[in-house]
This record gives structure tokens, sequence and C-alpha cells, in this order.
RNA sequence: GCGGCCAUAGCUCAAUUGGAUAGAGCAUCUGACUACGGAUCAGAAGGUUAGAGGUUCGAGUCCUCUUGGCCGCACCA
């Protein structure tokens, strides 16, 4: 395993602080904020001298002298306050990306400290559309999952479907009296949902309705075997439309246990929490009060309503409770939109009242917005079906690749459309920092410029277009020799993908890889312009084509990180 | 009213968590096409980081206040 030159430039910065008789842990190394200042960056000295109260740039020059620099790099420069900058010879780079190219993790080694992680994402509602409130959260703990297996984590992905609630005694009190068959078998979730409207309307005028919706729901909830069969028929043919759409987006998961499996545990565990004194009856309702949390002095978590009914947060607490009995895991990720804080909030702290200590995280995330800067709707002002949606991005690309390249097989511009499209739609999300509000708009993402999926897919087609006109892939790996800057810049963003991957993790931040693989792909443009790579001849060809193999490696892997494959031709 | 999240180029967004002269892409302007895919590249222009204080060698980033926007706030999920 190689390591990175972050990896390599910490470890020497470390023994030049012991040597110094200063502590190693303050040494971090990072990549340059300019290029012009180098390629890397300690700050080491500054942090080191306001602690010792000490000159920065004598310390720095200090640290300096103890550095080894090797044949890695070039002395450490002193600049400014106290920034120690590195260059990193071109010998050593051209060295480093010929062990890249016979790297299968594409330089990114495994973490030291491997977790079992349970991440909770997507978690459509039975009996309802998936629409454009689920594709965040898919989209974005698909990718989380992928790469948290790929840093070396256990990664166990479970769709908390929305199974059980309210909405299922409308929709059954509807299906026994509104159902019609035709429709149900023409499009399931639209006769569902049809039900279920069609109930909530009848209920605001009639009392008796609402009445009879209850009782279905008490009679679902009892086991009633009539309404427990149709209800196991809703989830089935829910599942099964999902299921399609999952398949499209190419997301799995290794469990689906929705809300309805923990409702057996629901009773028992607000009963235990009552005898043990951490919850409370208040005004009928059982509650855990959080007097010592000033956020949540005047917001206690309910987990009994006074007409005995559960709460969504009591489904939550009793999943964390089967989650670590099942797994135990050391941290659990809950991929959720951003107006639910306060409920994770309530719920993180009521487990740690139950002495969960398992780490808990909110990955929260902004809201998708119309080109008008209002919640995406569709015109009527209904929530924009996903299928619908991913119809449109995969139709859209296929005429875009119609345009460019009509004379592909047929066949093959149908993957490539799907490619493309579904790749669009997801990289848009991924690009964008979770907590900003997301502008979807349909031209940007397609685009062949700037921050795209479709742009990086063209790079990565690009590339392969040599190997094409070469005529054979690679081959083995012989002397590697760099010395252009549009081959050195490159083969130094290559390197950079091992440091960029982690740093991911750190704050659930995709979108650092994504601008990562696009600076990747940019990078390779300007070499592509600058230097010819067949025909170039001898060493410098062979250097040029480990670049171009390495580039097509590190583009594929990235993103397929972030769940977006790439075509070979478009 | 209380709380959360935000406010960065005309537009859409970054900024490796406190580092150097705040960066990209659209759009605009100027160049490069007998090209390994021009679906590209090179360059120009564009900023008081909403505003005001504070912390320190150093602030878009941390603290306080103000303005403006989105979202929550006891029996929906």
């Amino acid at each position: 395993m190689s390591a990175t030159p972050q990896a390599v430039l910490t470890k020497r910065l470390h023994a030049a602080l012991v040597a110094c008789g200063l502590p190693p842990e303050r040494g971090e190394v990072t990549a340059a904020a300019d290029t012009r200042f180098g390629d890397y960056q300690a700050n080491a000295a500054m942090v080191l001298a306001k602690e010792a109260k000490t000159n920065p740039r004598e310390l720095a020059a200090r640290i300096a002298g103890y550095f080894e620099a090797g044949d890695i790099c070039l002395k450490p420069e002193i600049a400014g306050p106290g920034f120690l900058n590195f260059r990193l010879k071109p010998p050593w780079v051209s060295g480093q990306l010929r062990a890249l190219a016979d790297e299968a993790r594409c330089g990114v080694s495994a973490t030291k400290n491997p977790l079992r992680i349970i991440i909770d994402f997507s978690s459509p509602n039975i009996a309802k559309p998936m629409h454009v409130g689920h594709i965040r959260s898919t989209i974005l703990g698909h990718a989380l999952a992928r790469i948290a297996r790929f840093a070396g984590h256990e990664v166990v992905t479970d769709n908390h479907l929305g199974d059980w609630g309210t909405q299922f005694g409308k929709v059954l009190h509807g299906w026994k009296h509104l159902l019609d068959r035709d429709a149900l078998e023409r499009n399931p979730i639209a006769e569902m949902t049809r039900l279920y409207r069609e109930v909530n309307a009848l209920e605001q005028t009639d009392p008796a309705v609402h009445k009879a919706a209850r009782e279905e729901l008490v009679k679902l909830q009892q086991g009633d075997p009539e309404n427990r069969a149709i209800w196991e028929q809703l989830v089935d043919l829910s599942w099964a439309e999902f299921a399609g759409i999952y398949e499209k987006l190419g997301v799995d998961f290794d469990e689906r246990l929705g809300e309805s499996f923990y409702h057996p545990a629901l009773a028992p565990l607000v009963d235990q929490l009552l005898a043990a004194g951490t919850a409370q009856i208040s005004e009928g309702a059982a509650c855990i009060f959080f007097p010592d949390i000033p956020a949540l002095t005047e917001k206690p978590c309910l987990i009994r309503k006074s007409d005995g009914g559960f709460l969504y947060a009591t489904t939550d607490l009793a999943t964390i409770e089967y989650r670590i009995e099942r797994w135990d895991p050391q941290a659990i990720w809950y991929v959720a939109g951003a107006p639910q804080q306060l409920h994770f909030q309530q719920v993180f702290a009521a487990a740690r009242r139950m002495g969960v200590g398992t780490q808990l995280e909110h990955v929260a995330f902004g809201s998708i917005l119309g080109e008008d800067h209002k919640l995406m709707k569709t015109r009527s002002g209904d929530n924009v079906p996903l299928r619908d949606l991913m119809d449109e991005a995969v139709s859209r690309a296929r005429a875009m690749i119609e345009a460019k390249n009509p004379e592909l097989p047929a066949e093959e511009k149908e993957h490539i459309a799907r490619v493309v499209g579904l790749g669009a739609v997801k990289y848009a999300e991924l690009s964008q920092h979770r907590m900003s509000d997301y502008v979807f708009s349909w031209s940007k993402m397609l685009s062949l410029q700037g921050n795209t999926a479709p742009y990086l897919q063209n790079a990565y087609v690009r590339v392969r277009s040599i190997f094409r006109k070469l005529g054979s892939e690679l081959g083995s790996v012989q002397e590697v020799v760099l010395t252009e800057p549009a081959e050195l810049a490159l083969a130094k963003k290559l390197l950079r993908f091992g440091e960029i991957v982690p740093l991911v993790l750190q704050d659930f931040r995709p979108n650092l890889l994504a601008n990562h693989l696009f600076e990747t792909a940019n990078a390779f443009h300007t070499f592509y312009e600058a230097c010819p790579v067949l025909k170039s001849g001898g060493v410098t060809e062979h250097s040029r084509l480990v670049l171009c193999a390495a580039t097509a490696r590190v583009l594929k892997q990235g993103l397929d990180l972030l769940g977006v494959q790439v075509p070979e031709r478009m």
C-alpha cells in the first residue's frame, strides 16, 4: 500500500517536531491553498509558537532544519508569518504514480479504526409514491455507505420503511369501500394514494368516516386477519414499485426492517421506561423530560400518546435497542432532512438516558427547490414522483446522445442514456454541500461543461478513447518519468485521491470527493491539450499512458463511490 | 415568542474545519479547430463574504448583536 504524499510528509514532519522537542500531534500537513506556494503546507510552527510564545518564523526555521526532505521534496520554504511549504520532486511524484498504477485501491488506505456502522436511509412510506423528498436521502445514504465500506468500515444499510402508521386506517377504509380493482392493476401506488386522499377528504366532513378509519387501524394493530392481509398486499405492491426504482438507481439494502417490525416492542419498551423512572406520565402521555439539556427543557420526547398510541420517537428508540442488540454497532447514521433535527435531538437524548453509548449521528440535508426557488412541486402542487423524474433524466440524456452520436448501436445508446441521465441526477445532489437547499435544474446537471456527471464521464470516455486507438490496454508498468507541468499537476491530483476519500467521512461530505474528481478531470483535460500521448514515443509515451490509465481508474473508482457509473463511449 | 439551519461574483455553488492575494462553473468578452473525441483548452472581466462590533499573529469560518430568508416547536411520520 503506497502512502499519500500527505501521509509521507506528515510522518516526516512529526519526526522533525520530535527532534525539536515539540509535541508531534499538532504537525498537520495539508494541501497548499495555492499551488504558487508549493504542493503541501504545514501551519505547525504558528500554532506551536503561539503556545510557546516564541517567534513563529524562527520556530519554522528550526523545524525545517530537522526536516528530512530526502528525495521526496525540496527543503521546506518558510513563508509569511511561519508557513512551511513543501514542493514535491518530480522523480518522486513519478515513482508514486507508478506505484499507484499497480494499486487496486487507487491509493486509499483502509482505516486504522474500522467501525461497525448502521446507515439508515431512504425510508419511503408504504402506500405512497416515492418522490423527490426521498431522493436526497437515498442518494446521499447510498454514497456514504459505499465510501464507508471502501474506507474499511463494516456497514449495514437499513431501509426503515414507513409501513405502520395512521395512514393505514384511511387506506384500509378506502380499500374496503372505494377500491377500483382495474386502477389498482394498472398503477397500484396511484390507486392507494387516491384511496388515502379520498378518505382523508371524507373525514373532514363526515365524523363517521373518521371513526371508521380509526377502527380499521385499531383492528390492524390488534392483528385482525382481514386487515392484516390487506396490509400485506399494500406492503408488497409498494415494495415492488420501490424495488424497481432502487434497481434502476443501483441502490440496495442489507435490511428493510420497517416500522411494523418494531411494533411488538413498543408497549414493553414504554412500560419499562416508566417503571425505571426514565419516562413520566404528563397530561396523560408518556414522556421523557430533559431538565438538564437547555435546548430540550421545554421539549420532552413523547413516547406514548394519551390515547395509548405510540409515536415516531417510540419506534426509533425501539429500533436503536434492536440494532444494538443485533449488531452492537459503534455508530448509527440517520440520513434524513434538516427539518427533523429536533426529533433526532430528542431521540438521541432519550437514547442516552436509556444508557445507549453508541455514536448517533443525524446526517441532515437541505431541501430540493424548483427553478422558482420554492420547494420542488409539480404544476398541480404535488410532490414530484421519483419515477417520473428518473424517466425524464433518462429521456433527456437519450436525446443528447442521439444528437451527438447517432451512429451508436441502439442498445448501447439506451445503456448510456441510463448511466448518464441517472448519474447526472445523483451527481448533482452529491456535488453540492448537503446542508444547502439545492436548486434542481435539468440543463445544469446534464451540461457537458462544469461540475457535472456528464463532464466527468466524458473525461473518462476520452481516456478510454486513447486506449481504443492504441489498440491495447496499458500492460505492465515500466519506468515513469514526468517532467511537463501538466503531467505533474495531473499526477499530484491523482495521488491526492487517497487523501480526499477519508475526509468525506469526517463530516459526511461527498461534495469534497465530487470537487476533487472535477479537479482531476480538469487537470486531465489540460494535460490532454498540452501533451500528446500516442506517438510521443519511448519513456514519455509510456509515462503518459500510465497517467491516462491512472486517471481512468481514479475517475471510475471515485464516481463508483458516489454511485455513478461510467460508459466506455457516449 | 423560543430554537435550528442559512446569507459568498449577475446566476448556481466551493473554500481540506482558524491560514497566505476568497476559488470554480454558467452567462459575458478575447484567442486556439487539416483535433489522441473542440462534448475541449488558454486568457480577460466580475467580491467591503448581508451589516456592525469582538476574540488573535491571522476570521467567509469562532463569539455577541442587527437585518433578511427557510424550517421546526406535546400527543403525524
